[in-house]
RNA sequence: GCGUCGGUAUCCAAGUGGUUAAAGGAUGGCGGCUGUAAACCGCCCCGCUACAUGCGUUCGAAGGUUCGAAUCCUUCCCGGCGCA
Protein backbone atom coordinates (compact mmCIF):
# COMPACT_ATOMS: atom_id res chain seq x y z
CA UNK A 1 0.00 0.00 0.00
CA UNK A 2 0.77 3.17 -0.21
CA UNK A 3 1.76 6.07 -2.14
CA UNK A 4 5.29 6.11 -1.43
CA UNK A 5 8.38 5.20 -2.95
CA UNK A 6 11.72 5.18 -1.17
CA UNK A 7 15.08 4.82 -2.78
CA UNK A 8 18.58 5.43 -1.08
CA UNK A 9 20.95 6.53 -3.41
CA UNK A 10 24.29 6.07 -0.96
CA UNK A 11 24.54 5.18 2.88
CA UNK A 12 27.76 6.08 5.04
CA UNK A 13 28.61 2.79 6.30
CA UNK A 14 30.32 3.87 9.29
CA UNK A 15 28.14 6.52 10.89
CA UNK A 16 24.57 5.05 9.32
CA UNK A 17 23.81 8.49 7.15
CA UNK A 18 22.19 8.08 3.38
CA UNK A 19 21.08 10.27 0.31
CA UNK A 20 18.13 8.86 -0.98
CA UNK A 21 15.09 10.32 -2.84
CA UNK A 22 11.50 9.72 -1.25
CA UNK A 23 8.99 10.31 -4.36
CA UNK A 24 5.06 11.23 -3.61
CA UNK A 25 2.00 12.02 -5.43
CA UNK A 26 3.24 15.68 -5.86
CA UNK A 27 6.85 15.93 -5.80
CA UNK A 28 10.31 14.29 -4.77
CA UNK A 29 11.96 14.88 -1.75
CA UNK A 30 15.60 14.71 -1.90
CA UNK A 31 16.79 12.80 1.32
CA UNK A 32 17.94 13.56 4.17
CA UNK A 33 15.26 16.53 3.99
CA UNK A 34 14.06 19.34 5.86
CA UNK A 35 10.39 20.22 6.31
CA UNK A 36 9.87 24.13 7.57
CA UNK A 37 6.86 23.89 9.42
CA UNK A 38 3.53 25.54 8.56
CA UNK A 39 1.30 24.23 11.61
CA UNK A 40 -2.00 26.30 10.00
CA UNK A 41 -1.45 25.99 6.46
CA UNK A 42 1.91 28.54 6.70
CA UNK A 43 5.37 28.61 6.78
CA UNK A 44 5.09 31.96 9.26
CA UNK A 45 6.04 35.04 7.12
CA UNK A 46 7.41 33.01 4.09
CA UNK A 47 5.66 32.43 0.76
CA UNK A 48 5.44 29.10 -0.79
CA UNK A 49 7.28 30.41 -4.09
CA UNK A 50 10.20 31.79 -1.62
CA UNK A 51 9.82 28.47 0.31
CA UNK A 52 10.62 26.87 -3.17
CA UNK A 53 12.86 29.44 -3.59
CA UNK A 54 14.85 28.56 -0.46
CA UNK A 55 15.02 25.07 -1.22
CA UNK A 56 12.55 23.32 0.21
CA UNK A 57 10.88 20.20 -0.74
CA UNK A 58 7.97 19.47 1.58
CA UNK A 59 6.27 21.57 4.51
CA UNK A 60 4.69 20.07 7.67
CA UNK A 61 1.34 21.30 8.86
CA UNK A 62 -0.84 20.56 12.17
CA UNK A 63 -4.03 18.32 12.56
CA UNK A 64 -5.07 19.74 15.84
CA UNK A 65 -4.57 23.62 14.19
CA UNK A 66 -6.00 23.27 11.06
CA UNK A 67 -9.13 21.16 12.38
CA UNK A 68 -10.25 23.45 15.03
CA UNK A 69 -9.49 26.50 12.61
CA UNK A 70 -10.54 27.07 9.56
CA UNK A 71 -11.58 23.17 10.02
CA UNK A 72 -10.88 20.32 8.12
CA UNK A 73 -13.66 20.71 5.87
CA UNK A 74 -12.56 23.81 4.33
CA UNK A 75 -8.81 22.34 3.76
CA UNK A 76 -10.69 19.64 1.94
CA UNK A 77 -12.99 21.48 -0.03
CA UNK A 78 -9.96 23.64 -0.94
CA UNK A 79 -8.47 20.63 -2.89
CA UNK A 80 -6.17 19.40 0.30
CA UNK A 81 -3.55 21.24 2.29
CA UNK A 82 -1.14 22.24 -0.57
CA UNK A 83 -4.03 23.49 -2.69
CA UNK A 84 -5.08 25.48 0.03
CA UNK A 85 -2.13 27.20 0.85
CA UNK A 86 -0.66 27.60 -2.58
CA UNK A 87 2.22 25.01 -2.25
CA UNK A 88 2.47 21.93 -4.84
CA UNK A 89 4.94 20.21 -3.57
CA UNK A 90 4.82 17.26 -1.25
CA UNK A 91 3.14 17.93 2.36
CA UNK A 92 2.79 16.08 5.85
CA UNK A 93 0.60 16.65 8.36
CA UNK A 94 1.34 15.94 11.95
CA UNK A 95 -1.32 13.81 13.77
CA UNK A 96 -2.64 16.22 16.73
CA UNK A 97 -0.04 13.91 19.29
CA UNK A 98 2.32 16.55 20.39
CA UNK A 99 -0.37 18.95 21.35
CA UNK A 100 -1.60 16.06 23.94
CA UNK A 101 1.81 17.18 25.23
CA UNK A 102 2.17 20.47 24.69
CA UNK A 103 -1.65 21.22 25.97
CA UNK A 104 -1.30 18.18 28.41
CA UNK A 105 1.60 17.19 30.26
CA UNK A 106 3.88 20.52 29.21
CA UNK A 107 0.79 23.19 29.81
CA UNK A 108 2.18 25.71 32.03
CA UNK A 109 5.74 24.54 32.34
CA UNK A 110 8.90 25.45 31.20
CA UNK A 111 9.43 21.82 29.50
CA UNK A 112 9.00 21.35 25.83
CA UNK A 113 10.16 18.95 23.11
CA UNK A 114 13.83 19.40 24.87
CA UNK A 115 13.58 19.95 28.59
CA UNK A 116 16.89 21.15 30.78
CA UNK A 117 19.05 17.87 32.05
CA UNK A 118 17.63 17.99 35.46
CA UNK A 119 14.18 15.97 34.56
CA UNK A 120 12.35 17.47 37.50
CA UNK A 121 9.25 19.38 36.81
CA UNK A 122 9.71 23.06 37.13
CA UNK A 123 7.48 25.18 38.81
CA UNK A 124 3.72 26.35 36.68
CA UNK A 125 4.87 28.93 34.64
CA UNK A 126 1.82 31.92 34.18
CA UNK A 127 -0.54 30.43 31.48
CA UNK A 128 -2.62 33.15 29.78
CA UNK A 129 -5.52 34.58 31.24
CA UNK A 130 -7.80 33.01 28.64
CA UNK A 131 -6.84 29.74 30.15
CA UNK A 132 -7.88 30.81 34.22
CA UNK A 133 -11.38 30.23 33.59
CA UNK A 134 -11.85 27.72 31.34
CA UNK A 135 -12.20 23.74 31.69
CA UNK A 136 -8.35 23.99 31.81
CA UNK A 137 -7.75 25.00 34.99
CA UNK A 138 -9.85 22.53 36.52
CA UNK A 139 -7.16 19.88 35.89
CA UNK A 140 -4.00 22.47 35.16
CA UNK A 141 -4.15 21.65 31.45
CA UNK A 142 -6.05 21.23 28.23
CA UNK A 143 -5.82 17.97 27.24
CA UNK A 144 -6.30 14.56 29.17
CA UNK A 145 -5.78 11.47 27.84
CA UNK A 146 -7.40 8.13 28.33
CA UNK A 147 -7.17 4.88 26.33
CA UNK A 148 -9.44 5.50 24.06
CA UNK A 149 -7.98 8.91 23.01
CA UNK A 150 -7.32 12.72 24.29
CA UNK A 151 -9.90 15.24 25.42
CA UNK A 152 -9.15 18.88 24.79
CA UNK A 153 -10.10 21.98 25.65
CA UNK A 154 -9.55 24.51 22.52
CA UNK A 155 -6.86 27.17 23.52
CA UNK A 156 -8.84 29.54 20.93
CA UNK A 157 -12.40 29.22 22.59
CA UNK A 158 -12.46 27.00 25.50
CA UNK A 159 -14.56 24.73 23.49
CA UNK A 160 -14.20 21.01 23.94
CA UNK A 161 -13.04 18.19 21.79
CA UNK A 162 -11.95 14.89 20.96
CA UNK A 163 -9.61 12.92 19.23
CA UNK A 164 -9.08 9.20 19.06
CA UNK A 165 -6.62 7.26 16.48
CA UNK A 166 -9.43 6.93 14.06
CA UNK A 167 -10.09 10.82 14.58
CA UNK A 168 -7.14 11.61 13.78
CA UNK A 169 -6.87 9.51 10.85
CA UNK A 170 -10.30 10.89 9.11
CA UNK A 171 -9.18 14.61 9.25
CA UNK A 172 -5.67 13.71 8.28
CA UNK A 173 -7.27 12.00 5.18
CA UNK A 174 -9.36 15.43 4.63
CA UNK A 175 -6.27 17.21 5.23
CA UNK A 176 -4.79 15.07 2.50
CA UNK A 177 -1.22 15.62 3.15
CA UNK A 178 1.02 13.14 1.10
CA UNK A 179 2.75 11.82 4.26
CA UNK A 180 0.62 12.25 7.98
CA UNK A 181 1.11 10.27 11.05
CA UNK A 182 -0.36 8.25 13.18
CA UNK A 183 -1.91 9.99 16.75
CA UNK A 184 0.79 9.21 19.10
CA UNK A 185 1.02 10.03 22.75
CA UNK A 186 4.48 12.03 23.49
CA UNK A 187 4.80 11.69 27.26
CA UNK A 188 6.55 14.37 29.55
CA UNK A 189 10.45 13.29 29.94
CA UNK A 190 9.56 13.90 34.02
CA UNK A 191 7.54 10.89 33.91
CA UNK A 192 8.67 7.91 35.51
CA UNK A 193 9.40 4.65 33.85
CA UNK A 194 6.11 3.29 34.47
CA UNK A 195 4.17 5.50 32.68
CA UNK A 196 6.60 6.09 29.75
CA UNK A 197 6.38 2.09 29.16
CA UNK A 198 1.95 2.92 29.99
CA UNK A 199 1.90 5.54 27.53
CA UNK A 200 4.40 3.36 24.78
CA UNK A 201 1.84 0.99 25.05
CA UNK A 202 -1.41 3.01 24.28
CA UNK A 203 0.45 4.85 21.31
CA UNK A 204 1.33 1.39 19.79
CA UNK A 205 -2.57 0.39 20.64
CA UNK A 206 -3.32 3.49 18.60
CA UNK A 207 -1.08 3.63 15.98
CA UNK A 208 -2.75 -0.34 14.91
CA UNK A 209 -6.15 1.45 15.07
CA UNK A 210 -4.99 4.61 13.04
CA UNK A 211 -3.18 1.91 10.47
CA UNK A 212 -6.36 0.12 10.41
CA UNK A 213 -8.94 3.59 9.65
CA UNK A 214 -6.48 4.38 7.15
CA UNK A 215 -6.66 1.20 5.47
CA UNK A 216 -10.46 1.20 5.34
CA UNK A 217 -10.52 4.35 3.12
CA UNK A 218 -9.09 3.13 0.04
CA UNK A 219 -8.52 6.24 -1.90
CA UNK A 220 -7.05 7.62 0.36
CA UNK A 221 -4.63 4.89 1.06
CA UNK A 222 -3.56 5.13 -2.13
CA UNK A 223 -2.48 8.82 -2.16
CA UNK A 224 -1.39 9.21 1.15
CA UNK A 225 1.05 7.38 3.16
CA UNK A 226 1.01 6.44 6.97
CA UNK A 227 4.01 7.17 9.32
CA UNK A 228 3.94 5.19 13.00
CA UNK A 229 5.34 7.07 15.64
CA UNK A 230 8.15 5.51 18.00
CA UNK A 231 7.76 6.65 21.57
CA UNK A 232 9.29 5.39 24.69
CA UNK A 233 11.21 8.34 26.22
CA UNK A 234 14.89 8.41 27.12
CA UNK A 235 14.82 4.38 27.71
CA UNK A 236 16.76 3.04 24.77
CA UNK A 237 15.05 -0.53 26.26
CA UNK A 238 11.19 1.06 25.57
CA UNK A 239 12.95 2.71 22.51
CA UNK A 240 13.68 -0.72 21.11
CA UNK A 241 10.55 -2.58 22.09
CA UNK A 242 8.68 0.39 20.47
CA UNK A 243 10.58 1.28 16.75
CA UNK A 244 9.86 -3.21 16.66
CA UNK A 245 6.46 -2.66 17.15
CA UNK A 246 5.37 -0.12 14.82
CA UNK A 247 7.94 -1.62 12.38
CA UNK A 248 5.81 -4.91 12.26
CA UNK A 249 2.74 -2.75 12.13
CA UNK A 250 3.49 -2.13 8.70
CA UNK A 251 3.44 1.68 8.33
CA UNK A 252 4.99 3.54 5.03
CA UNK A 253 7.64 5.53 7.09
CA UNK A 254 8.47 5.75 10.55
CA UNK A 255 8.42 9.07 12.67
CA UNK A 256 10.58 9.01 16.20
CA UNK A 257 8.78 11.00 18.30
CA UNK A 258 9.16 12.34 21.97
CA UNK A 259 10.59 14.86 24.10
CA UNK A 260 14.10 14.78 26.08
CA UNK A 261 16.98 16.11 27.37
CA UNK A 262 19.35 16.94 25.07
CA UNK A 263 21.72 13.69 26.41
CA UNK A 264 19.53 11.66 26.15
CA UNK A 265 18.19 12.44 22.62
CA UNK A 266 21.86 10.59 20.46
CA UNK A 267 21.04 6.96 23.08
CA UNK A 268 17.02 6.98 22.01
CA UNK A 269 17.45 7.60 18.40
CA UNK A 270 20.19 5.18 18.10
CA UNK A 271 18.37 2.24 20.04
CA UNK A 272 15.29 2.90 17.84
CA UNK A 273 17.58 3.31 14.98
CA UNK A 274 18.89 -0.04 15.43
CA UNK A 275 15.89 -1.47 15.10
CA UNK A 276 14.72 -0.11 11.97
CA UNK A 277 14.84 -1.71 8.49
CA UNK A 278 17.17 0.22 6.02
CA UNK A 279 14.15 0.24 3.25
CA UNK A 280 11.63 2.46 5.34
CA UNK A 281 11.95 6.18 5.46
CA UNK A 282 12.70 8.02 8.75
CA UNK A 283 11.42 10.90 9.97
CA UNK A 284 12.99 12.81 12.81
CA UNK A 285 10.05 14.71 14.39
CA UNK A 286 10.49 18.50 16.15
CA UNK A 287 14.06 18.40 14.84
CA UNK A 288 15.95 20.84 14.50
CA UNK A 289 18.74 22.71 15.67
CA UNK A 290 21.78 22.67 12.74
CA UNK A 291 23.52 20.28 15.52
CA UNK A 292 20.66 17.79 16.02
CA UNK A 293 20.22 17.40 12.35
CA UNK A 294 23.46 16.64 11.62
CA UNK A 295 23.51 14.13 14.61
CA UNK A 296 19.99 12.73 13.16
CA UNK A 297 21.45 12.32 9.99
CA UNK A 298 24.40 10.81 11.16
CA UNK A 299 22.24 8.71 13.49
CA UNK A 300 20.31 7.08 10.33
CA UNK A 301 17.46 9.65 10.04
CA UNK A 302 15.86 10.83 6.67
CA UNK A 303 13.14 13.58 7.47
CA UNK A 304 13.31 16.83 9.79
CA UNK A 305 11.06 19.08 10.59
CA UNK A 306 11.43 21.56 13.20
CA UNK A 307 9.50 25.47 14.26
CA UNK A 308 13.19 26.71 15.63
CA UNK A 309 13.95 27.92 12.27
CA UNK A 310 10.94 30.62 11.89
CA UNK A 311 10.40 30.85 15.58
CA UNK A 312 13.99 31.88 16.35
CA UNK A 313 13.79 34.15 13.14
CA UNK A 314 10.79 35.41 14.15
CA UNK A 315 12.02 36.58 17.59
CA UNK A 316 15.08 38.10 16.29
CA UNK A 317 17.42 35.02 16.31
CA UNK A 318 19.63 34.32 13.38
CA UNK A 319 21.42 31.23 12.79
CA UNK A 320 25.37 32.13 11.88
CA UNK A 321 28.31 29.99 10.64
CA UNK A 322 29.53 30.47 14.34
CA UNK A 323 26.36 29.99 15.89
CA UNK A 324 22.48 31.92 16.69
CA UNK A 325 23.75 35.57 17.52
CA UNK A 326 20.69 37.47 18.70
CA UNK A 327 20.09 40.34 16.30
CA UNK A 328 18.12 42.76 18.48
CA UNK A 329 21.10 43.05 20.83
CA UNK A 330 22.75 46.43 21.00
CA UNK A 331 26.07 45.35 18.99
CA UNK A 332 24.06 44.75 15.86
CA UNK A 333 22.42 48.13 15.97
CA UNK A 334 25.00 49.86 13.20
CA UNK A 335 26.26 46.40 11.95
CA UNK A 336 25.96 47.09 8.03
CA UNK A 337 27.48 43.36 7.32
CA UNK A 338 25.43 40.31 5.92
CA UNK A 339 23.05 38.36 8.02
CA UNK A 340 25.68 35.86 7.96
CA UNK A 341 28.77 36.69 6.40
CA UNK A 342 30.20 33.40 5.86
CA UNK A 343 27.33 31.21 4.96
CA UNK A 344 25.35 32.36 1.04
CA UNK A 345 21.76 31.29 2.55
CA UNK A 346 20.21 32.21 -0.82
CA UNK A 347 21.92 34.65 -3.27
CA UNK A 348 18.77 36.80 -3.95
CA UNK A 349 16.46 36.45 -1.18
CA UNK A 350 18.22 37.38 1.93
CA UNK A 351 21.82 38.16 1.19
CA UNK A 352 21.45 41.56 0.55
CA UNK A 353 20.20 42.68 3.91
CA UNK A 354 22.19 44.14 6.69
CA UNK A 355 22.03 42.87 10.50
CA UNK A 356 21.50 46.52 11.62
CA UNK A 357 18.95 46.56 8.75
CA UNK A 358 16.92 43.90 9.86
CA UNK A 359 17.53 44.58 13.26
CA UNK A 360 16.12 47.82 12.80
CA UNK A 361 12.95 45.82 11.26
CA UNK A 362 12.93 43.49 13.96
CA UNK A 363 13.07 46.44 16.60
CA UNK A 364 10.03 48.38 15.27
CA UNK A 365 7.65 45.52 14.55
CA UNK A 366 8.31 45.57 10.64
CA UNK A 367 6.62 42.15 9.56
CA UNK A 368 9.11 42.35 7.01
CA UNK A 369 12.19 41.64 9.36
CA UNK A 370 10.28 38.77 10.74
CA UNK A 371 9.88 37.61 7.31
CA UNK A 372 13.38 38.10 6.71
CA UNK A 373 14.85 36.51 9.69
CA UNK A 374 12.58 33.66 8.92
CA UNK A 375 13.74 33.33 5.59
CA UNK A 376 17.52 33.41 6.47
CA UNK A 377 16.88 30.36 8.84
CA UNK A 378 14.98 28.47 7.03
CA UNK A 379 17.38 29.14 4.26
CA UNK A 380 20.37 28.14 6.46
CA UNK A 381 19.29 25.20 7.93
CA UNK A 382 17.91 23.81 4.02
CA UNK A 383 21.35 24.97 2.98
CA UNK A 384 23.09 22.97 5.73
CA UNK A 385 21.00 19.57 4.57
CA UNK A 386 21.53 19.91 1.18
CA UNK A 387 25.18 20.48 2.07
CA UNK A 388 25.11 16.69 3.81
CA UNK A 389 23.24 15.39 1.91
CA UNK A 390 26.01 16.03 -1.08
CA UNK A 391 28.35 14.82 1.39
CA UNK A 392 26.76 11.82 1.97
CA UNK A 393 26.37 11.71 -1.94
CA UNK A 394 30.27 12.18 -2.25
CA UNK A 395 31.40 9.87 0.88
CA UNK A 396 32.52 12.67 2.86
CA UNK A 397 29.85 13.52 5.42
CA UNK A 398 31.81 12.66 8.18
CA UNK A 399 34.35 15.37 7.30
CA UNK A 400 31.46 17.85 6.47
CA UNK A 401 29.55 17.68 9.59
CA UNK A 402 33.06 17.75 11.60
CA UNK A 403 33.21 21.11 9.72
CA UNK A 404 30.54 22.27 10.71
CA UNK A 405 30.45 21.66 14.50
CA UNK A 406 34.22 23.07 14.71
CA UNK A 407 32.89 26.58 13.72
CA UNK A 408 29.17 26.61 15.03
CA UNK A 409 28.68 27.17 19.11
CA UNK A 410 24.98 26.86 19.77
C1' G B 1 -2.56 90.94 32.80
C1' C B 2 -6.62 87.95 34.99
C1' G B 3 -8.68 83.10 35.46
C1' U B 4 -8.00 78.01 35.12
C1' C B 5 -5.74 73.19 34.55
C1' G B 6 -1.14 71.03 34.76
C1' G B 7 4.46 70.07 35.55
C1' U B 8 6.22 62.46 38.60
C1' A B 9 12.09 58.40 36.78
C1' U B 10 14.47 57.82 29.15
C1' C B 11 9.10 58.57 27.25
C1' C B 12 3.75 58.05 28.41
C1' A B 13 1.26 57.75 32.89
C1' A B 14 -0.85 56.22 38.22
C1' G B 15 -0.35 58.14 42.96
C1' U B 16 -3.03 63.77 46.01
C1' G B 17 -0.11 63.32 54.19
C1' G B 18 2.38 57.70 56.42
C1' U B 19 4.68 49.58 54.48
C1' U B 20 6.64 55.38 48.27
C1' A B 21 12.40 54.61 45.04
C1' A B 22 7.28 55.69 43.83
C1' A B 23 1.47 51.32 40.19
C1' G B 24 1.02 50.32 34.97
C1' G B 25 2.59 50.80 29.94
C1' A B 26 6.37 51.81 26.31
C1' U B 27 11.41 52.31 25.01
C1' G B 28 16.03 50.18 26.34
C1' G B 29 19.45 45.96 28.24
C1' C B 30 20.06 40.65 28.83
C1' G B 31 18.29 35.72 28.33
C1' G B 32 15.07 31.78 26.53
C1' C B 33 12.72 29.29 22.32
C1' U B 34 13.80 22.05 18.72
C1' G B 35 6.33 17.33 15.69
C1' U B 36 4.20 26.34 17.09
C1' A B 37 -0.91 27.59 23.22
C1' A B 38 4.80 31.44 20.87
C1' A B 39 5.42 38.51 15.69
C1' C B 40 6.00 35.07 22.27
C1' C B 41 7.89 34.39 27.31
C1' G B 42 11.29 35.53 31.59
C1' C B 43 14.60 38.78 34.22
C1' C B 44 16.71 43.87 34.71
C1' C B 45 15.92 49.13 34.08
C1' C B 46 17.34 56.46 39.86
C1' G B 47 22.71 56.16 41.72
C1' C B 48 26.27 53.46 44.71
C1' U B 49 27.37 48.99 46.56
C1' A B 50 28.81 44.26 50.82
C1' C B 51 23.31 43.43 45.21
C1' A B 52 20.75 42.81 51.43
C1' U B 53 14.55 43.39 55.16
C1' G B 54 21.94 48.39 52.89
C1' C B 55 23.28 53.52 51.97
C1' G B 56 22.36 57.89 49.09
C1' U B 57 19.43 61.14 46.01
C1' U B 58 14.38 61.87 43.78
C1' C B 59 8.37 63.48 41.95
C1' G B 60 9.52 71.86 37.98
C1' A B 61 12.48 75.38 41.82
C1' A B 62 13.02 77.56 46.57
C1' G B 63 11.02 78.19 51.21
C1' G B 64 7.32 76.63 54.91
C1' U B 65 3.54 73.51 57.87
C1' U B 66 3.93 68.52 60.09
C1' C B 67 6.52 63.27 64.07
C1' G B 68 6.18 62.41 58.69
C1' A B 69 5.14 65.51 52.07
C1' A B 70 5.37 63.62 45.30
C1' U B 71 0.89 64.60 48.07
C1' C B 72 -0.91 70.64 52.30
C1' C B 73 0.63 76.26 52.22
C1' U B 74 3.59 80.53 49.97
C1' U B 75 6.46 82.58 46.17
C1' C B 76 8.83 81.85 41.67
C1' C B 77 9.77 79.28 36.81
C1' C B 78 7.61 76.56 32.65
C1' G B 79 3.40 74.66 29.61
C1' G B 80 -2.02 74.02 27.90
C1' C B 81 -6.70 76.33 27.61
C1' G B 82 -10.15 80.56 28.31
C1' C B 83 -10.99 85.88 28.87
C1' A B 84 -9.04 90.57 28.03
Amino acid sequence: MGALSFNIERRVPQSGARAGTLTTPHGVIRTPSFAPVGTKASVKGILPEQLRELGAEVVLANTYHLYLQPGEQVVEKAGGLGKFMGWDGPTMTDSGGFQVFSLGAAFGKTISKFTRSNLVEDEPVAVPSIYDEGVASQHGQLAVIDDEGVSFTSHLDGSLHRFTPERSVEIQHALGADIFFAFDECTSPTKPYAYQKEAMDRTHRWAERSLKAHRQNIDAAKKQALFGIVQGGRHEDLRRESAREIVRLGFDGIGIGGSFSKEDMRGALSAAVGELPEELPRHFLGIGEPGDILEGIAGGMDLFDCVAATRLGRHGSIYTKRGVIHLKSEKYRSDFSPLDSEVRTSDVLTSSFTRAYVAHLLRSGEILGATIASMHNVGFILKLIAGAREAILDGRFDEYRADFTTTYHG
